[in-house]
DNA sequence: ATTGAACATGGTGCATACATCAATACCCAT
DNA sequence: ATGGGTATTGATGTATGCACCATGTTCAAT
């Protein structure tokens, strides 16, 4: 039984969680009629959903075959971190809004909460936590079209490194317990440019990370 | 009658050159009753071209009331500029494709068609001008990440110029013929790099056109 | 045994009727 | 004359039946 109000705004996160958790992994194949079935509603707004997800990546939409989960393949990695190192820099510079003291007690939070993953390693916890860390990082934007490729940017490379948090936990929280240490250093600045220097850097540590995962060893002639 | 076979693509780029070429000005509503009859279609593939247009941020659509063309406001100009200034820099950056001698042709192709408007002005000859110019250095751009967004601030930004070269003409034509000279210059020189600067310093002068036109005067106190 | 086409099945794409929402005009009370 | 609640109108949002497409299967011919 459904007691919740599903809306469609709803169901596109439910659904693009699943996907960027990897509850959807790449190539599932969603059918129109189960999704509407689940969620209690007809199968209209389930395409529209879909179509939005479409519009941002992460399926593919096949006539007679259904709504593809689309893969991650090794040239999508480089383009979408390639970009997304180079748009981070930009944060800080496209008149970005003033950080303020509710900011950075939020970044102290999340601090302390990411310090808890390395003696309790939760997957959800880390999704929340890295969740709630894009959310304040994307508030301080003050370009609306930054933003907005900001935002789809990490949304379409959230699975690699979730992929990767889960193999390997360890490294990747060690990170994160980083990142939020300096984003909280920044913060007490009240240094916006720096904020996205940092964040170039962590997405530069968690690219080479993922490469060096794709390539386990140097090929030797 | 139409004879020809509507597809949800082609409709899509109409209603996007419509709202381009201000065919259809900002705070226009479109009804989708109407624009189902005019294709002979039915109210389902339009509303899911609407969809795109909105994700493209050329309309919103209101419940109710209808799909409207979104305004032209300054806030707006100055984000989608600012981003486009920063992005062309990253043309010949990202792993561009190499320029070919067809390249070449067709950017002479484009430059001896610009230099007849220099004589017979002619506002769609214009637009398909600036159509082909985009067309082909977005092919140029390696990463299909960049590819996108640049594609889509184009588009964003079309309505912004094509409004500024109907009321002036003369110096936005003067400005197409010098930036597809300089265009013509570095793809001799197979210099992506310079491409994409050209890119940028002719963004900038449009920029500027702009605002000089949105701030008639300095304001005298 | 293999290959080929015809067919059965289950999916998305489309068309249409109905539900719901927003804006406006209208009418009655003041 | 005016103000506010209500009815009306026409729009988008939703549900559902049908058409078309892709895919796997089956059966016959070689």
């Amino acid at each position: 039984m459904d007691m919740e109000k599903h809306t469609t705004a709803s169901i596109f996160e439910t659904l693009r969680d699943r996907i960027c958790l990897l509850d959807y992994p790449p190539g599932t194949i969603l059918r129109e009629a189960a999704l509407a079935k689940e969620f209690g509603i007809s199968r209209t707004p389930i395409r529209a959903v879909l179509q939005r997800l479409e519009h941002g990546s992460l399926v593919t939409v096949r006539d007679g075959v259904g709504t593809i989960v689309t893969d991650l393949d090794r040239a999508e990695l480089n383009d979408i971190y390639e970009m997304r190192l180079k748009i981070a820099e930009l944060i800080g510079v496209l008149s970005p809004r003033k950080i303020t003291p509710a900011d950075e007690t939020l970044a102290i939070g999340l601090l302390k909460r990411a310090r808890q993953l390395v003696t309790n390693y939760s997957a959800s916890e880390y999704w929340q936590i890295n969740h709630a860390q894009h959310a304040l990082i994307a508030d301080l934007i003050g370009n609306s079209v930054l933003r907005e490729v900001w935002d789809q940017l990490y949304y379409r490379s959230a699975r690699f490194w979730y992929r990767e948090a889960s193999n390997t936990p360890d490294g990747v929280v060690q990170d994160l317990v980083a990142e939020l240490g300096e984003i909280t250093r920044a913060f007490r600045a009240r240094d916006t440019v720096a904020v996205g220097y940092i964040q170039r850097n962590f997405i530069a540590f968690s690219f080479a990370r993922l490469k060096s995962a794709l390539n386990p060893d140097q090929p030797t002639s």
